[in-house]
DNA sequence: ATGACCTGATACGTCGGAGGTCTTGAGCGA
DNA sequence: TCGCTCAAGACCTCCGACGTATCAGGTCAT
């Protein structure tokens, strides 16, 4: 295993097993790459590699640091890795989307905030009723995005998100070759939110399939 | 930004934009490091971190390949990740297992094979009625990956394989401290195998939901 | 003619050192 | 006390050199 490689586990290890928290930070690039036994510049590649899928937080002048090792953030990098997926696999992502958010719905209707559901409202109110698809997109994202962060579980938000990005495209595409996805996005986000505002989990869940569905449906019959 | 993340971006781009498709060989290093306008330490440090994640593949004495880009494999860097997780957040994982894996199971029900169908029944019978809890966990882990393939979703397959990790050492200390947990993941097992030779689809998602949720449970109570 | 073996070219792997740039905080003056 | 200056510390980038692994082509014995 080349000298890098090993550095990348050992790192990852001293991170694991406890030895670095956090926060915290590590010995000055130089001094590292005695103790491990390799080159400043290989260490480098082992400390950029970690830093790339947001383990490690370099700053230059300052230091390197163990990054918060939040689910959130550790679960970008899945979205970087997304954009690399074809088109041909984008039905695949979005059969997962399919189980995953009717379900992250169906769990915020039992705990979303009436703030929240204030914001949700605004949010669609200040679209009007003829966006441009552009505006509608942008808006369905953090429409959605609203609703899972009040599932309350932080992995499955991320996870979303990440899965989120490559049907966008999708999306866009949509709403420019077919007459009445804006109009049919619109009201669907007026039923979802109404399914909250009565805490009707099931009916959440259901619209929320059916959003999704539509839209994979129409992917399925064009690819 | 560093010239380094620049050049993280221009790669990814010339794969995404199909400059570079999968399996293509990249400029030598020396060459790179020229077109991208950097040097040939910066470029090692951008292709040893999409080396990490599974974008490229090294290979000394050869050249840099990009890889397959299949979902499987760049969503292998997933449990690279999530390996980075502390306990605390092992329910947040496990929570979204149990959306993913009845949806999976339920799916399985209708496609898998007789050919996988008997496979899996081999394997339960290997396995015995008093297996070591290392062996059983190891054979849980087997057991739903051949269920979850059979959904013929490989993007949800890689993703659960992925989350499954972490939760791997959480069964393993019930299995210890748990007296019928041995005796009851068998029994659940049988359950869902036999659901799925019926075609039920339904009855193999509830108890793939019960097999979860009982490691769910005892997890709550537990921390 | 065929196969194994050797060898050179090629490309990645590793290293040490030299400047450059940015951040931080101590020290100084108003 | 507040704000500014500046030097130390740490990361950023580059260069050139040498080590090591792979592959292709030629050589030689069978």
């Amino acid at each position: 295993m080349a000298v890098t490689d090993e550095a990348i586990e050992k790192i990852k290890g001293m991170i694991v097993s406890g030895a670095l928290r956090p926060g915290d930070r590590l010995p000055k690039e130089s001094e590292l790459a005695a103790d491990l036994g390799l080159s400043r510049n290989s260490l480098r590649e082992a400390v950029r590699a970690l830093s790339l899928i947001r383990i490690l937080d370099v700053r230059q002048g300052d230091g390197t640091y163990v990054t918060s090792l939040d689910p959130q953030l550790l679960l970008e990098a899945l979205s970087f890795v997304v954009d690399f997926h074809r088109d041909d696999t984008v039905l695949e992502f979005l059969a997962v989307r399919r189980i995953l958010e009717p379900a992250a719905t169906a769990m915020a209707a039992l705990r979303i905030s009436e703030q929240q559901l204030d914001a949700l409202t605004a949010q669609l109110d200040k679209l009007g009723d003829a966006p441009s698809v552009e505006d509608l997109v942008a808006c369905d994202l953090e429409f959605h995005r609203g609703i899972v962060q009040s599932s309350g579980n932080s992995v499955l938000c991320s996870l979303l998100d990440g899965l989120s990005g490559p049907t966008t495209r999708a999306r866009i595409w949509r709403g420019l070759t077919q007459e009445d996805a804006v109009a049919r996005t619109l009201r669907e986000h007026r039923a979802i939110l109404g399914a909250l505002r009565d805490r009707d989990a099931e009916a959440a869940r259901s619209w929320s399939t059916v959003h999704i569905a539509s839209v994979e449906q129409w992917l399925r019959s064009t690819l």
